[in-house]
DNA sequence: TCCATTTCTTGTCCTAGTTCAATGCAATTG
DNA sequence: CAATTGCATTGAACTAGGACAAGAAATGGA
């Protein structure tokens, strides 16, 4: 049950057992099905959620109410939105949506306080996971800066192979911020090759 | 000489006299002229810089030779690259360079380790240092895919209303993902409203 | 199983932004 | 103070990708 998320925090930073017990007992496990929102926008994100199992997506609606959407997070994924603790005066305009059945294990600022007090090598495991939605997000702005549309689908196929088969196409071309149209337009010519 | 870091510090965390003096201990001063690279392509980023004084960019060069700004950073920005050590397969091909004389405090790996170990509590301000940027680097990602030219360059006016008069235009274009032409005529549009 | 709704495809027309080239203007440099 | 180099501006021609519309295919719910 717990080796999934232990495999995961571990990746950078390793723990022995005591740590990891007290780690796995403070997470909250949830299952919870498709089409559910977990973040409205203008709340206040308070859970950092760990996926298990399923596929869930985040994302804005912009001025013209279009959604765009900033993530993916799939099997041994973090999802969390981080922006609206920063910005407190103009609410974040993010949604959180689960797009499969899924399961999580979720922290609350609480247990995270708690963790982080109990066992303090946490705190750098978490900043390393921040780091590296960071370096993600950096890197999915330079490809959406300097990249053609058919380039940022090619790269998004390497990145996440099993996604076309599980979202919707236009949640794909939403991500990659393209018309739904021209994502399919690319995908006949990608065929013909 | 120390209240501006110390001020930015503790924007999110207070710390009390004995923790600021460790920081500021730990704290390497550096003044270094203009057109200086500070991080080459492929290199590893062993500094954090708080700018005391001064503009930098960080930048990438996209596979047709284009450099991409991916960030200023003036009075009281940290800057760094961080992705580096995620993707260590993948050397990074982040620079950055300062364009005017600079300022800088730095840490590098080690003595960031000994200040975590000797004021834990620095640890938590660095996360949520990390947080910021993180949190604006969505934001950023998010207008880069939704806004149009002019509405980029209005709101960078916004957010960075001393920079055109501080770099060339060109740079901010590239920070735009906008060609400087197409800048220039935005710019002669906005002037005879 | 059938109906309804969502999703995907395809074509046509359109526009925001690019590329290229020419020109004038500052700013460095020797 | 020339002379070179870099920077901003402008215009003309071009293109990647968007918007709209309408049909086809897939999905899903009762």
């Amino acid at each position: 049950m717990y080796s999934q998320i232990n495999k995961n925090i571990e990746r950078y930073v390793s723990f022995n057992a005591d740590e990891l017990k007290i780690f796995n007992s403070l997470l909250e496990y949830k299952a919870i099905p498709k089409k559910t929102i977990l973040l409205h926008e203008g709340e206040r994100c308070n859970f950092e959620a760990f996926v298990i199992k399923g596929c869930v997506r985040k994302y804005y609606i912009d001025a013209n109410g279009f959604e765009v959407i900033l993530q993916f997070a799939i099997e041994n994924a973090w999802i969390s939105d981080i922006s609206f603790s920063i910005y407190e005066e103009n609410p974040s305009r993010v949604y959180i949506e689960t797009l499969e059945d899924c399961e999580f294990f979720l922290f609350n600022p609480a247990t995270k306080e708690e963790l982080f007090s109990r066992a303090p090598k946490f705190e750098r495991a978490f900043r390393i996971l921040m780091q590296r939605s960071l370096a993600v997000t950096q890197d999915r702005l330079f490809n959406t800066i300097s990249k053609t549309a058919t380039e940022k689908y090619a790269e998004f196929l390497e990145q996440y192979p099993a996604l076309p088969q599980r979202v919707a196409q236009h949640y794909i071309a939403s991500y990659l911020g393209i018309s739904a149209e021209f994502l399919s337009k690319i995908r006949k010519k990608m065929t013909k090759l």
